[in-house]
DNA sequence: GTCCATGCAAATAGTTTGCACCCGG
DNA sequence: CCGGGTGCAAACTATTTGCATGGAC
């Protein structure tokens, strides 16, 4: 788990550290989300970037963010059939998430146990396990 | 878990036990999904109902399944960020999902068992948890 | 000058919306 | 007839592709 502060100054090294070409966009991207600590979706990085001026288009947050991905910079996380959240934080970990705000979670794989993980099938290898722990606000009485 | 043959006649009833009027379109796209008891995507289910002659529309076949979702006839599996899975059955359980060939398999949820679940915010409520192992074939040694 | 990495406009694919139609009362 | 439920064409939106540009050697 890191709790580093991340500026824009690092952030050259760490992208160079995951062999990642640290070029203008990319950094504005990394910044984005490292900076915030928060689980965003591509459309919300474009905004955070093109805040000030317009630094970057769409497709271009969209491969880079793949690139963090398979860079392993950063994580996909999948809960919601409409977008893809990217979660800056690779530790192990699971995610609550409120169905009615869209808002996640990070929970830390340290507080779960899972036993009775039943055998994977033969030849196949595990490359991850993701709990997603659904919620909702309760309901308020009328 | 229900392990009762489904034909397109008992289909009926099982779209009226869960308050869905069975139309003819209704029945064809629950119908292909019962009797192969796989897990699919919209466009597979479009796909084979669409097989012999064109029976209904991709749109269709979205509100339909979003229908049945909301019906509780059928769930939704959420893995892959490009499409959504329905899967007919809605007993607990979880998958595995090969991240090469995009293959859903069930896993009992009696076979797992978590502990240490974290405390849940508060005013929320559980929703239900998933969970995804992913899995991959192993490496072939060239 | 050549070549490859990079960024983005345009194309694509999954999903939703809004409206026309039809069937039951 | 009238009205709500149903089905689908067209619209929308997230994401990918393919290509033009430009910097490194």
């Amino acid at each position: 788990m890191d709790m580093k502060t991340y500026t824009r100054d690092n952030m050259a090294d760490l992208l160079r550290q995951h062999a990642i070409n640290p070029t203008h966009q990319r950094l504005e991207i990394a910044y984005a989300l490292f900076s915030r600590q928060e689980h965003l979706s591509a459309d919300q990085i474009l905004a955070i970037v093109n805040t000030k001026h317009s630094e970057t288009s769409k497709a271009t947050v969209y491969n880079t963010l793949n690139l963090f991905v398979e860079k392993k910079l950063i994580r996909e996380v999948i809960v919601d059939p409409s977008k893809v959240f990217y979660d800056p934080n690779t530790y192990e970990h699971h995610h609550f998430y409120d169905v009615v705000s869209g808002h996640l979670t990070d929970i830390d794989a340290a507080d779960f146990k899972i036993s009775g993980l039943p055998m994977l099938p033969p030849g196949v290898i595990t490359e991850g396990i993701d709990i997603i722990v659904r919620i909702r606000p309760q309901a308020v009485p009328a």
